[in-house]
DNA sequence: GTTCGGATTATCT
DNA sequence: GATAATCCGAACC
């Protein structure tokens, strides 16, 4: 397989983009569904792109640790939109994005924690201003430093169409490896509920692998 | 390897 | 003025 060979393998996957379907169901399912896919950036050409290993579900009702338990504000708008879209906010100065997921107007959430670097590892070195690669995109607002995920234009957006930001399925499934759950990270409301998943063998997760509900 | 404190900034009361 | 879905580095096993 020839250099030009593999690139047209990696935007083959890179475009299988997942449609709205996926979304609209509860953010458990599409939490623990979004491990081992990708989330990709195009941004002004230059292509970044990460497996995901660690999610965090945002529930719609009866979760005071969710943007949206008091209602709709100014910044959590894109939660009330239809499944498929991004919702990115800022937090102490770095932005996290999240996927909306179920019916319009339920504001359910998953928040994307990790990712595994895939493509474009160069450009997120340049970004992130750091040499560890375990350390590039080891949590939310690492990786969207490293993708160039902002706020300005793609909090709202649509992911769906394959345009600036989306998410695909590798056909070419790698094998994943064992699924873990646990509580939600720098969330001590709400109790422990265990809607945090992840890959637990990911040398890539923003925290070490502890299982609070094997 | 893990735990802690400080920096930091938009958002909401 | 208080809060927060964070990050980094220092300190300490």
């Amino acid at each position: 397989m020839n250099l030009a060979t593999v690139a047209c393998e990696q935007m083959r996957v890179l475009r299988n983009v997942l449609p709205a379907s996926f979304y609209d169901r509860p953010p458990q399912t599409v939490a623990r569904e979004l491990l081992g896919k990708l989330l990709v950036h195009d941004h002004q050409g230059s292509v970044t792109a990460g497996i995901i290993v660690e999610t965090e579900a945002y529930l719609a009702s009866n979760d005071p640790a969710s943007h949206s338990y008091r209602g709709r504000t100014a910044r959590n708008g894109s939660m009330f939109g239809p499944p498929g879209r991004a919702y990115v906010y800022i937090l102490r100065g770095y932005h996290c994005v999240n996927v909306v997921t179920e019916g319009e107007n339920m504001a359910s959430a998953v928040l994307i924690r990790a990712v595994e670097p895939w493509t474009g590892i160069d450009v997120m070195h340049t970004r992130r201003c750091i040499a560890d690669l375990t350390r590039l995109t080891s949590g939310p607002g690492k990786l969207c430093q490293a993708l160039a995920i902002t706020c300005e234009v793609l909090d709202g957006w649509d992911l769906t169409q394959g345009q600036r930001l989306w998410l695909s399925a590798p056909e070419t499934a790698k094998p994943l490896g064992a699924i873990a759950v646990s509580g939600r990270i720098g969330v001590p409301r709400a109790g422990e509920l265990p809607l945090r998943f992840y890959v637990r063998s990911s040398p890539f997760l923003s925290r070490g692998p502890h299982v609070r509900f094997p």
